[in-house]
Formats: C-alpha cells, structure tokens, sequence
RNA sequence: GGCCCGUUCGUCUAGGGGUUAGGACAUCUCCCUUUCACGGAGGAAACACGAGUUCGAUUCUCGUACGGGCUACCA
C-alpha cells in the first residue's frame, strides 16, 4: 500500500529564517501538495544555547505571509504533537538506549576539554581528530572501559553523551532522490552524538525518531546535510527502521550572488538586499533586518522567484502562482549546483506581479501613503478611489514597487512647487508667454474636458501662435508637474481636472 | 588537509550522442512614444580543460582544474 505522503520543514529557531530556509521549506510543502499530501512544521530546539525568542513566531509568521500552509505542527496541532522537539525530550532517550543496548551506541564521557586537547594535539600533527573507529578506544567511552569502570561512572551521575558506533570498513550507500546513487566510506564517517549530555538529543537522532513517529516519507533538506547522511542511513538500520526510513532529497544551496559562499543570516543587508522574508529585530542587539514584505515584494513574487531558483518547470513559463506551482513542481527538475540569487530577477518577477494586480486594489494599498506624504484630508477627491485607481493606471508602467507611485506621482495629488530647470533654459523663450497665456484662456473656454480634447486645443493654440507643438509641450508638462519626465501627458492634464491645470499653469508662469 | 556534491551565455536555466545549443534577467541597437517607462523587433553573449568510448561528443567514462558543502555534546 502507498503511504500517504508526509514532508516537513524542521528549523531550528536560532532566528529569523532566510531566504534559503524558506525555500526549503516551499519545495517540500510543493512536493507534498503536489502528492495530495501533508506539510509539517517541526520546531528543532534541541540546541538550549541557541534559542532566539521570537524565532519561532517569526518563522510561523514568515510561511504564512508566503502562502505556504501547515497542515500539522507547532502553531496548528495536529495527531503526532508535541512538534517542539524540546518537548518530546523523553522519547529520544529511548531510542538512544535502544541502541546502546544493541550494541551500536555507546556512552562517551569525555569532556569538552579533553576532546579540544584531541583535536589540538591532531593539529599539531597536522591531522584532523575524528572521534570514529580508529580513534574511539583509546578515549573515555564504554568501549575502551571496562564494565565495571562504565558501571562506577554511571552510578556516580558522571555526565555522559551517547555515540553512534560506526562500523569500520564498510561503504554506505543510498539513493538521493535529487543527486542519485551516492557513496560514503565508513572509516571516514565519525561517531556522531546521538543524546547529549544535558540529555537533549542532537539533530542526527531528533529528526530520524522524529520523521520515523511523524511518518515522514520525504525528508527535503539542504545539502549541507549531505555529509552526514550516511550516519543517518545507519541509525535506521540500527534501530530496525529501514523500510521506514524516509526518501532524502538534498537541495542545492542558495549562494551570495557577489561570489563565495552560501547565502547566510549573518549576509544580513550587507550585500544590499534582504536576506529575510520578514523584517527581524534582533531581541538582544536591536539591530533591525530589512525583509522582502516590508520592502515592498509581493509574497507571490517572492515564491515566484524561490521557486525558480533551482527549480525549473522544464517549460518556458516563468510567472507562476501557488496553484500552478503545485501543479508544475517536480522533485525531479531541481537542479543539482547551488544557485547564485539575483536581485535584478528578483525585482523583474515583482514588476510582474504588480502588473498583474487589480488598479483597484493598488489605490487602495496606497491611499494612506499618498495621504501621509501630502497631507491632504480623506474627504479629498484625489485621494477617492476612482482617482487613485486612475493614478495607478497611469503610474503602473513607471514603477517597480507599488509603493513608489505616491512618490513618483507626487504631481498628481500637489501642484508643483519646483519647476524642472534644465527643461526651462533649455527650451524656454520669451515670446512663449503669450502661447501659454492664451492656451490657459482656450482651456478656460472649454466645456468638456478630455484628454483630447485637451491636446486638440493644445496644437491648434501652438499653430495660432506659430509655434510647433514640440517646442511647447516640455514645458507645459513641467509647467504642470513640475518634472522633465513622468505619466502620459495629456491623460494626466484629463485627470488633473481643467481647473487645477489652469491654476498651475498660472502659477508656473509667475515664475518664467 | 580529508570526504562528499557540483560545473551550459555575466546571472537563473532548457537540452542531451548528430541542434543554427533554446528561453528569462541584465546589457546593447532600433521601433513605438514630441518625456520617462511599458511594449515590440533585433544584437552580443555559454557547453571549464585533457584523455577515453564512438563514425560522431556539450551530452557517456576517467582524470585535472575550479566552485560549493561538511569536517561540534550547532542545526
């Protein structure tokens, strides 16, 4: 029978998430919607160290604003709870005994200090230590002891971790759903920690009891996690796990897009952009971290490009929703090299989104940020839906960022108190008053107001006055707006209404 | 250093024994627009290198180089 299918994403809340944590997370939940199947969220904070508070929410909140939906986990509940693996604590234990009993794990009581003087002296000889196979009996273990000595150490509440006991000269082998057959050599495969010694498990055992209880048939992770799959693969065997075992899947790595590396939470803004979803206020330095949302990304342009990095659909669509994403998503188009971020791509697939958003709505988003720049009141015409709505249809092709059009647009809601200065000596003569002048007279005449009819009066006015239009129509549109460039002309001198745009051109013309 | 993974235009990528090696971002040119954009058309731009297999390798194999990851009682 086929099992249902069950991904998780599993961080560890040590602080905000970034943009690689995410995107882990959206190929798994995409895999799993893809397969009519469940998304968990498991919180790993085995680590007391590390603990960020705030993390958690941060990383419920950061899924949440990216569509990304929990079907079982820390913020939802679900059938397999606790999913905080701090409190499952208890369970790992057993396991870990469970092991040692078999023979395949074993107590360690080597202290912090004695193995840093292992690893010093390895290095002085040039050489790496390995707690493994070539190395496991000459230290403080319940290998190299006796009975009785490990039986004395333990009564006395000598603090003790737990190893797994890798078998010497062996090859390990699985298949990764991504990458294929892959191979390891035993020998060079430490004794991985499996209970530390405050009797919290390390990641090695917590995730393998964990997808094992939580039925997990896809573990999706880095591949930074590549390496020590091998002493995974063995755990399951050892714990009889086998066919239980989940499929692993390694993503390649998200890279920094200047050169080396592995994009990190520690690139913060230093590259000048964000590496976060979500802006982050780290609780203990306050130092803020800008985010995609805050920034002004769409959540649906941000998925968009995680989900194009590294993925590709195997067809020439790019703009892809949620809905078409799950339909499209295959483990196998994931790329196998790691995938250098773009932040020119990233803003691409925003202006994408943003044309594709209802002017509406737009108008509505942006509506308190007009007013807050221009302090005009709520009852005001320019700030009623149907004129915003018209602003954004005018702006729309100018911005990248929907939050720029209150700025790029200031003309449209405040008469201009600066003229363009370049545009005025270069085109500006004396004799043009006259046209102006008359050209406010014509438009006051006027019973309609269009845009065309706008522009007819424009050019029949230029033509009366001998002049061709475009020696004229710069400075009527800085007369105006106040700038050398912006939204189509005469629509704007539409929308600006006829009384507004005379009062202006009035205006303007005191200062020639 | 050791181990593992990887390598197609600057970037994200498609392709895969015989192709004019395709698309997108960025870039350049032109058109549209009496502005700036949007849009349209076009250009420049890539199979890391060396062997082997083969009638034929960018594609398969091996090696080298380069890149990345891991090498904690962190995940």
């Amino acid at each position: 029978m086929q099992r249902r299918i069950r991904t998780r994403f599993a961080p560890s809340p040590t602080g905000p998430l970034h943009m690689g944590g995410v995107r882990t997370a959206l190929y798994a939940w995409l895999f799993a919607k893809k397969n009519a199947g469940d998304f968990l969220l498991r919180i790993e904070d085995t680590d007391q160290n590390r603990f960020v508070p705030g993390a958690e929410q941060y990383i419920i909140d950061a899924l949440h604003w990216c569509g990304i939906t929990i079907d079982e986990g820390v913020s939802v509940g679900g059938t397999h709870t606790p999913y905080r693996q701090s409190e499952r604590k208890e369970i790992y234990r057993s396991y870990a005994m469970q092991l040692v009993e078999s023979g395949n794990a074993y107590y360690a009581f080597d202290t912090a200090h004695q193995l840093e003087q292992q690893r010093k002296n390895a290095e002085e000889k040039k050489e790496t230590f390995s707690y493994g196979s070539a190395t496991r009996m000459k230290l403080n273990n319940s290998l190299a002891l006796s009975v009785d000595e490990v039986k004395e150490l333990l009564s006395k509440n000598v603090a003790y971790a737990i190893r797994l006991k890798i078998p010497e000269n062996e090859t390990i082998t699985f298949t990764d759903l991504i990458r294929g057959v892959v191979s390891f050599d035993s020998n060079l495969v430490d004794d991985k920690v499996l209970l530390k010694s405050d009797g919290m498990p390390t990641y090695h055992l917590a995730h393998i009891v964990d997808d094992y209880l939580m039925e997990i048939t896809h573990a999706i992770r880095g591949e930074e996690w590549l390496p020590s799959a091998p002493a995974h693969i063995l755990i399951y065997r050892y714990l009889g796990l086998t066919a239980q075992m989940p499929h692993y899947a390694h993503l390649p790595l998200l890279l920094k897009p200047d050169g080396k590396g592995k994009l990190s939470k520690r690139d913060g803004d230093r590259l000048g952009f964000p590496v976060f979803p979500l802006e982050w206020k780290d609780p203990s330095t306050g130092e803020v971290s800008s985010g995609y949302r805050e920034s002004g990304y769409y959540p649906e342009a941000f998925v968009n490009m995680l989900a194009m990095l590294g993925w590709n659909p195997g067809t020439a669509q790019e703009i892809f929703n949620m809905n078409e994403l799950i339909a499209a998503f295959s483990l196998d188009h994931v790329h196998k090299a790691g995938a250098r971020f773009d932040l020119e791509k990233t803003k691409w697939y925003n202006t994408q989104w943003m044309l594709r958003q209802p002017n509406e709505a737009i108008a509505k988003r942006i509506k308190p940020m007009v007013a807050t720049r221009t302090g005009i009141s709520a009852d005001d015409v320019r700030l009623s839906d149907n004129y915003l709505t018209a602003c954004v249809a005018l702006l729309k092709p100018r911005v990248q960022f929907e939050k720029e059009m209150p700025e790029k647009g200031i003309y449209l809601f405040k008469a201009p108190s600066e003229f363009d200065q370049t545009v005025i000596s270069k085109k500006w003569k004396t004799e043009f008053i006259s046209f102006f002048k008359m050209l406010s007279d014509e438009f006051m005449t006027l019973q309609d107001w269009s845009s065309q009819l706008a522009e007819q009066t424009f050019k029949t006015t230029a033509e009366k006055n001998n002049i061709k239009p475009g020696e004229v129509l710069q400075l009527f549109r800085v007369f105006v707006s106040g700038q050398a460039q912006g939204v189509d002309l005469f629509p704007m001198i539409q929308l600006l209404g006829k009384d507004e745009v005379i009062k202006r051109l009035e205006t303007a013309l005191k200062f020639v």
